[in-house]
DNA sequence: TAATATCCTACCAATTTAGTAGGGGATATT
DNA sequence: AATATCCCCTACTAAATTGGTAGGATATTA
């Protein structure tokens, strides 16, 4: 399951996306329109600017913008940010990947099925894009 | 991910389904086996008892196992049993579902692409069983 | 230089994870 | 009936993760 952190995430990520464009956010907006806790917030924001989604500006008319268009940032992108791996095992993982102790990759039936597992759902969260979240959601 | 626990599940499960038909097996006989540790193990095999996928018997020549055929048995049933939800988001769960607060079902983006993942993962995990992974592995 | 807004470090409580310890109860053999 | 065997149950614990808070440092604008 993702954290609540990254729900977190989405959410801000998409009034993000729907103010694309209009220059800087700030976060207290976010946060109000959202109802994340401010704080909270603030560190993800942060941590998205780390991982290059988004630019911010300090000061007065400073925010947070993002840094593409909403078509060009995917889901699996967003959840391995914030989230973490996104296999089911650590012997999977594409992007954080960690070798099984008492077990021999080559003939692992269940590593089989969680790399194939893992396949189908990087086809559907690398392919859709905040823009399509905000479009479904009004 | 899956915890260790889950991974220790489906380890010990394998080494049930190695052994189907050869009447009980000890405890102990799998945790020196698949390098799990006992008494851990034995909280394990018991939730997958109560879960109905295995049959115990106690005394001399007692012990676990399988109470059906490892082509019976799915490996989202026993991630379900052992590790909880699969979907991504509690608003998404088949079986463990919550309401997310602060976020309308009918509009959400999010839910919708988690839906659409959920359903790609579970056409895997209910169709790979027992049988598969340890037949795989040989 | 004052006001604004992000950035950074540190802390904290609650929950979950990954176990351990120790005895109780059922069963089979002798 | 005694005993050895083996699962069952409750309780405890250390470490890690989650979901935050607090407070000040730093950059920017006016
Ligand atoms: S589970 Fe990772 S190699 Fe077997
Ligand atoms: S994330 Fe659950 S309804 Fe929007």
């Amino acid at each position: 399951m993702l954290s609540k952190k990254t729900r977190y995430a989405f959410r801000a990520l998409s009034y993000l996306g729907e103010n694309y464009g209009k220059g800087p956010i700030l976060i207290s907006d976010i946060s109000k329109a959202k109802k994340i806790p401010l704080k909270f917030l603030e560190n993800i924001l942060n941590e998205l600017k780390k991982a290059d989604l988004l630019e911010s500006k300090k000061g007065k008319g400073g925010g947070y913008s993002l840094k593409v268009s909403p078509k060009k940032i995917n889901l699996a992108t967003v959840i391995r940010v914030i989230n973490g791996p996104i296999a089911l095992l650590p012997c999977v993982s594409l992007n954080f990947y960690e070798r099984c102790e008492d077990c021999d990759e080559t003939y692992c039936g269940i590593r089989k099925v969680m790399t194939i597992t893992r396949d189908a759902t990087l086809k559907i969260l690398e392919k859709k894009t905040l823009h399509d979240i905000i479009f479904a959601s009004i």
